[in-house]
This record gives C-alpha cells, sequence and structure tokens, in this order.
DNA sequence: GATTCGATGCTAGCACCGCTAGACAAGGGA
DNA sequence: TCCCTTGTCTAGCGGTGCTAGCATCGAATC
C-alpha cells in the first residue's frame, strides 16, 4: 500500500512540475513556444509522459487557466478588501485586473483567451472559474445599480475590462490612454 | 508594355483569388484549416506562390483583415444612417458590431484577435482601419457627455463589445442575456 | 522562323509540430 | 529466483510554415 501511495505523490509532484513549466515556459517565450518536445525536454522526461497526464496540450492550458483562476480571484479580493468605499473599489478591482492580465499575459490567455477544454458559465464549470467570477461580482453588485441584475452587470463590467486587456496588449488600443479609460468606464458604471 | 500590364493584371486578379480563398477557407472551416497546402490546392497553384505574393501566412490574415475592415465600417455605417435619434443610433450601432462579429468570426479573428502584422492606433495604420474606427466615432462621439475625449469614448465602447464578441464566441459568457448586456452598456455609457 | 534568356511556377526538402505504437527495462509480489 | 505488471523510452506518423534550386515557358532579339 504505501508503494503504490509514494508512486501517486510522485506522480503528483511531477504533474505539478509540467503545468509549472509550461507556465513557466509560456510567460518568457509566449505559447507558441511551448512545445510538447520542449516542455518534455525541461521536465526531463519523454514526450510521451506528458500524456501519462495529460489528453493533450489543450489540457495542460486548462491546468494552467485553472492554476490563474484561483491567483487572480486572490489579486482581485487583495486589492479590494482594504478598500471602503465602493466607488473607490471598483477603480482598485479594475486596475487589479489589468494588473494581473498585463503581468501574466500567459497565464491570462490560457485563463480567457486560449482553448483550455474547460467550460465557463455553466454546471459543469470548475469552481475556481466560478471563484474568479465570484470575486469579480463581490465589489461589483453594491454599485450595479437598482434593477439590474447583478450578475449582468459583472458581465457587463469584465468584458470591459477583458476588451482593455486584449487589445491593449495586441497593440490595438494605445496605451497613453488607459487610465483615462479605466476612469470613464467606472464612472459611468458604477451607479453611486 | 501591354504584355507587361497584363501580367500585372494577372497577378493582381490571382491575389484577390489567394485573399477570397483563404478567407472563404476560415470562415468555412476556422483559420487552424487554413494552411499553405491547402490554400494553395484551393488556387490550384503550388505552395511557394503563395510566397511570390506574401511574405507569408501572417500578410495573407492581414489582408482578409483589411477587406474585412472595409465591409465592418460600411455595415456600421448602413446600420445607423437611417436611424436619427443619437441613442437608438449607438444601440444601432453595438447590434450592428456584434453581428458583424458573429457573422464573420473569421474576418472578425483576422481584425482584432490575429496577428496580421498590421499597426493599430498609429501613423502608419492603414486608412481602412483608421476608417473602420472613424464609423464608430461617428456615431458615439455625441453622445460621449461633455468633457470627455470622444476618441477615449469610442475606445471604451469598442473594447466593450469587443469583450462581449469574443467572451461569447468562445462561450465564456452565456448568450441568453446579451441582449440586457447591450442595452445597460449603452443605457451607462451613452450621455443622452 | 530560330534562338537566347529571363521570368515564373514547380518539385522536393528543411526543421518543426502534436501525438502514438511498440519495444524495453525496472521493480514489486509470489 | 522468477514472473509479470508498470512505466518510460525510442522511433515514427502525418501534418505545419517556409525555401532552395531546377525546369519550363514565353517574350524579345537576330
Amino acid at each position: 500500500m504505501s508503494v503504490q501511495e509514494r508512486k501517486e505523490r510522485e506522480r503528483a509532484v511531477r504533474e505539478r512540475l509540467i503545468v509549472a513549466t509550461a507556465r513557466e515556459l509560456a510567460e518568457q517565450q509566449g505559447w507558441d513556444a511551448v512545445t510538447t518536445r520542449r516542455l518534455a525536454e525541461r521536465i526531463e522526461y519523454s514526450q510521451p509522459v506528458l500524456y501519462s497526464h495529460f489528453r493533450g496540450k489543450r489540457e495542460i492550458i486548462g491546468a494552467v487557466a485553472l492554476e490563474g483562476a484561483a491567483e487572480m480571484a486572490a489579486a482581485l479580493r487583495a486589492a479590494t478588501s482594504a478598500v471602503d468605499d465602493p466607488r473607490a473599489r471598483v477603480t482598485a478591482l479594475a486596475h487589479a485586473y489589468l494588473d494581473f492580465a498585463a503581468s501574466s499575459p500567459a497565464v491570462y490567455d490560457a485563463l480567457f483567451q486560449l482553448d483550455g477544454g474547460l467550460a465557463f458559465a455553466q454546471e459543469d464549470t470548475p469552481e475556481l472559474l466560478k471563484d474568479a467570477f465570484a470575486a469579480l461580482l463581490e465589489s461589483l453588485e453594491e454599485v450595479a445599480g437598482g434593477g439590474v441584475h447583478p450578475g449582468v452587470f459583472t458581465e457587463v463590467f469584465w468584458a470591459s475590462l477583458h476588451g482593455f486587456a486584449t487589445l491593449t496588449r495586441s497593440g490595438r488600443l494605445p496605451p497613453e490612454y488607459a487610465e483615462r479609460r479605466v476612469e470613464l468606464l467606472v464612472d459611468r458604471l458604477a451607479m453611486v
């Protein structure tokens, strides 16, 4: 029994190593550079080992996304918890979101841009993803305004931030007015 | 002279054929299916011919994007020109934008998601791209509100629509509340 | 009309991709 | 000690974007 337990433990360690290495490589050189060959070489195993942990590259992206969702939720809560004023809290939330997207672009892509095989906005959505959305909602529901569904309001705010993040990083939005865009968005969307 | 002119004409025809075929293939089966081999086979030439017109696949995507920018601008203007009320015009604009994104996903991706090697929001930005942004601005500047830079306002509105379009298509936003999201966005952002 | 010669499109091939079949070795259980 | 399961490896499949170098075709010249 103990032998099997040790093996399972070692397998789990190696699986975390794969995910961490994939993430590291993606942040360093982009997801295009995360090939199964390079990834295998970095973890010092052969390619087929990857497929004994994940069905394919997509699932590895999904694993990085889940890890990222947890970190993002934590970052959002950390940035908002110390702020008392509801409106200021929303501003802090927006900045924390955009900072996360800018400082961890590969993780952000795994979450919101690439196909990691994860279900969103459904029953079988992983709890970590639901919780990341919940982290947004917690700061947003109180400024949604009367008669507006907090979930829908959160979706609108989130989609806007997502647009900022992706269009800015791909060079389609100029960086110079980033702050004014955030101010305008919060000013107009947040009631009170 | 006439011989050379004829050749140039034929070259231009073939170049348009490449772009049209790439676009068609991308809309039918997604950009992943647009490989240089398949594209070459469809236009009934060998692969290297593609490289006598474009530096690589990226430039072909860029060509599709430019074509799409012109169509998008036309679609946006067509949808808004007949609407008199400024606020209703913005709503029509939003719907036209989202309809374009949903009905021509491959072209939309070439424009706003993939790397087509085009410059955005710079001096050397192609006129067609500037004009597509102008088409947005024309309907939005009059509802930007006082003291707000129309360009910045347009960027915010556009980024939000982009978030809706991309997150909805990748299954990250549920489609059922799409209409309510648009209403909320227009309600809050448009002044008067 | 024959001949030269440059332009043009082709075949073949590079290094790389995601993924997998099948050989092989190491280790625990009898 | 032997067997057999488990796990990992090598090698290879069909695909990718892209390119070197050859062959052919056609326009211009003699």
